[in-house]
DNA sequence: TTGTAATATTGTGTTTATGTGATACATTAT
DNA sequence: ATAATGTATCACATAAACACAATATTACAA
């Protein structure tokens, strides 16, 4: 009966997972301006801890949305291949007629917004026809 | 100065983990192959607490990745539009090429991972030849 | 209107991911 | 060898995501 192997499942929310991080997310729009960086850069550029910048850079590598080079003491970090950037861009195109319901995904369960804990904010623009809750009634 | 708004890094992050849920993608299976299913049919398929999967739908409608058509009492999900499968797609190709670092990502710290407990399970064909961790030394 | 079926919400207890600071490693310069 | 610099790991505290059971809603049917 229905269901088939849940495995995969796991892993492939294992792998979506490594794009679900605002610094992550940062780290690979780093990358794809710069082409390359080091971890020194990054920190600098991002600024946040170098011992908290080299796990998310951990986890971006071993998902594979980054491959590294290393010279001298120093890493160069780099995006992997050109499906990570089509797939980044994609993304951004879904998230563009999307951006207000995924500021209001409360990811199951209300606990996640504490009633009135303000509503995670939306700084893109919304486009303007995009059928909110795109629901149907017939 | 430097980083540029992580405004939008926030969104792209709740975004992706849209898709980073074993039970959403099973749900997203379902409908690209079913086309469309109601909450009870989904509940009989997946095999879930009906509660429990209404909110994973919630999410997955809130983050425009299935759309929904309210017949009745009965609320059909369907797949919301053509990027969904192009993402989902792109995301197993990429999978299989990083099935093994995926498995082994311990998702920033080692807490994730305590000691001993069983690697993540990698039921997925790995790709001989793909260069595991994609290190370069020059 | 009353009862019922189909969905959506909420409350609460767990698990898992994340933030920090300290520490271990590796490579180059003295 | 020894110190100094760049990166990766680890331990602990905390917060966010999740599972489940119970309850609230809404549309129908009798």
């Amino acid at each position: 009966m229905g269901q088939e192997d849940s495995g995969q499942q796991d892993l492939m929310a294992a792998f979506w997972q490594g794009l679900s991080h605002p610094i992550r997310l940062r780290i690979l729009d780093l990358l794809r301006q710069r082409e390359t960086a080091n971890v020194g850069e990054m920190v600098q550029a991002l600024q946040i801890g170098q011992g908290h910048l080299s796990n998310h850079l951990s986890c971006l590598k071993s998902c594979g949305f980054v491959s590294t080079t290393a010279r001298g003491r120093f890493v160069y970090y780099r995006i992997a291949d050109a499906r990570v950037n089509t797939l980044l861009d994609l993304g951004l195109e879904m998230l563009r007629d999307h951006a207000q319901g995924v500021a209001a995904c409360v990811v199951v369960g209300p606990h996640a917004n504490p009633a009135g804990t303000s509503q995670r904010e939306f700084l893109l623009p919304v486009t303007p026809m995009a059928n909110a809750d795109h629901e149907v009634r017939e």
